[in-house]
DNA sequence: CGCCCATAATTGTCAGACAATTACAGGAGT
DNA sequence: ACTCCTGTAATTGTCTGACAATTATGGGCG
C-alpha cells in the first residue's frame, strides 16, 4: 500500500502518476461516490498535461472500475460506488487469472477453499435462514440425478456452497468466498466424477444441510473436512 | 465471466472492446507470460483504429497488471506473469475500496476477518516453520512497548497475523487473507486502544504463538475467537 | 401548455508530429 | 583482435488540433 504511494513520483508514466493522484483523491474521501470529476480539459490544465494523457489516466481508473464515464452535456467521469456484485466479478477474475497463470495445483486450491469455507461454518449455523436450507435441499436433489453432466454437477456444487456461505450473513465473507469458489471452478470443471464419488458428495452435502438446519457449527466443520478429503480423492484418482 | 464476454460487443467504447479482445487472447493462452504484444502501430492497424485508441486499451490492461510496457528498440507490451505479490496489492486495494466506499461497519469486517483466519488455524498448526514463530514473537515484543502509537500497533498487528496466515503454507490462502487483513486496516486504524486493551491483545497474541509452536490448531481457533471479541469490545468502547 | 429543435458541453476517436529511451551493429582507435 | 563509442532504427510517451457522437437544457413556436 504505502510503497504504491511512494512510487507515485519516481520513474513512472505521467498518465500513471495522474491516475495515482486521482485515485488518492477518491480513496481519501475528497471525492465521494457518484461525485463528478472535472472535465478532461480541466483535468489536463490542472495537472499541466495534454488531454490524451489525462484520458489514459482515466482509462486506468475505469479499468479498476473506480470511475465510470458518460457522454453528453451533463456527462463526465463519476466516482463509482464500488458495488459488491462488481467486486465479485473483479475478485473472481483476478482469482481465475492467478490460478491459471501460476499453475496452482488442485490440492492447494481445494485446501484453500475448504479452509475458508470452514471459517464460515459457525457463523452460518448462527445466522442461517430457511431460504438457505431450501436452496441447499434443492441443489442436493438436482445432484442426485445420475444423468447430470459433470459440468452441471459442478455448477450445482457452486450454488450449494454459495448458499452455505451466504447463510453466514456477512457480505464481506460472501464476497471473499465468491472469489475463492468461482476462481477455482475451472480447476474443478476438469474433474470427472465416478458415480461412487457423486454419491459420497451428495451424502455429505445432505448431512451439511442437516447440520446447518440444526445449527450445529462444529458438525458442519467436520463434514467440510470430509468433503475436502473426498474431493481430493476424486481429483487424484 | 460469460456476461463480460458477451458485453464485449454491445454499446461499449472501442478502447474497451479492444482491451477485452486482447485480454481474451491472454486468458485463452494464445499469449503466454512474457510474450511480447505487437507494437501499438501494428495493433492499431490490425484492429482498424488509431494508435491513441490502442494506447487507451493498453492502459486499461496495464491498470489490471495484465501487461507491462518497456520503451526502446526491443520495447513493447509484454504479458505479465501474474505474481502473487502483485495480486496481493490488487486484492488489498479492491478490498479497501469496497469497505470504505460501502460503509462496512467494523463489526462485519472483524467478523469476516477472524472467520477467515480461523479457517487457516489448523493448516497453520500443521505446516508452521520456525520463521513464523520468530516473526510473531518479534511483533509481540514490539507490541509490548507502551510508547508505540496506535497506528504502529496496528501495523505490527497486521504483520503478526500475516505470519499466522503464511504459516499455513498455502499461497491461495495467503493471498485471500492479505486482502481481508489489509483491506480492513483503515478501519482498524481509527481504533484507539487503551492500555488495558493492548495488554489483553498482547496476551492473546502470545498465547497464539505458543499454540502455533505446539501445533495445537483447536487452541488457536478458540484464541482467535477471544481476540475477535476483544477487538469488538475495543471498537465499541 | 406542450412539443420540437438549436445549442452548448462533454466524451470518443482520429491523424500527425516530436521527444525520450533503448538495443544493436558497425566503425574508429589502440 | 579487442574495446569503446556513436549513429541508427524501433518503440513507447506526450502533445496538438480537429471532428464525430451523445445528451441535457432552454427557447421558440404552435
Amino acid at each position: 500500500m504505502s510503497d504504491n504511494l511512494q512510487a507515485a513520483d519516481i520513474k513512472q508514466d505521467l498518465s500513471a502518476s495522474i491516475a495515482d493522484r486521482i485515485r488518492a483523491d477518491i480513496l481519501s474521501g475528497c471525492l465521494a461516490a457518484d461525485d463528478r470529476l472535472p472535465s478532461e480539459q480541466d483535468l489536463a490544465e490542472a495537472h499541466g498535461v495534454s488531454r490524451a494523457t489525462v484520458r489514459e489516466a482515466l482509462k486506468r481508473l475505469a479499468a479498476q472500475s473506480l470511475i465510470r464515464t458518460k457522454r453528453g452535456a451533463t456527462g463526465g467521469a463519476f466516482v463509482n460506488r464500488q458495488s459488491f456484485p462488481e467486486a465479485y466479478a473483479q475478485m473472481a477474475s483476478t482469482a481465475t487469472l492467478l490460478i491459471t497463470l501460476n499453475d496452482v495445483d488442485i490440492a492447494t486450491a481445494c485446501e484453500a477453499r475448504f479452509a475458508l469455507e470452514r471459517g464460515c461454518a459457525r457463523l452460518a449455523a448462527k445466522h442461517r435462514e430457511q431460504v438457505h436450507i431450501d436452496t441447499m435441499r434443492r441443489e442436493v436433489a438436482r445432484q442426485r440425478d445420475p444423468t447430470l453432466s459433470d459440468e452441471a454437477f459442478c455448477a450445482s456444487d457452486v450454488v450449494f456452497h454459495r448458499a452455505l456461505v451466504d447463510a453466514a450473513a456477512n457480505p464481506v465473507l460472501s464476497w471473499q468466498l465468491a472469489a475463492a469458489i468461482e476462481g477455482i471452478e475451472p480447476l474443478m470443471n476438469i474433474l470427472t466424477y465416478r458415480q461412487r464419488d457423486r454419491d459420497a458428495v451428495v451424502t455429505l452435502h445432505n448431512a451439511i444441510a442437516d447440520a446447518l438446519e440444526n445449527r450445529v457449527g462444529s458438525k458442519i466443520e467436520s463434514l467440510l473436512d470430509h468433503l475436502c478429503d473426498q474431493t481430493l480423492r476424486t481429483a487424484l484418482a
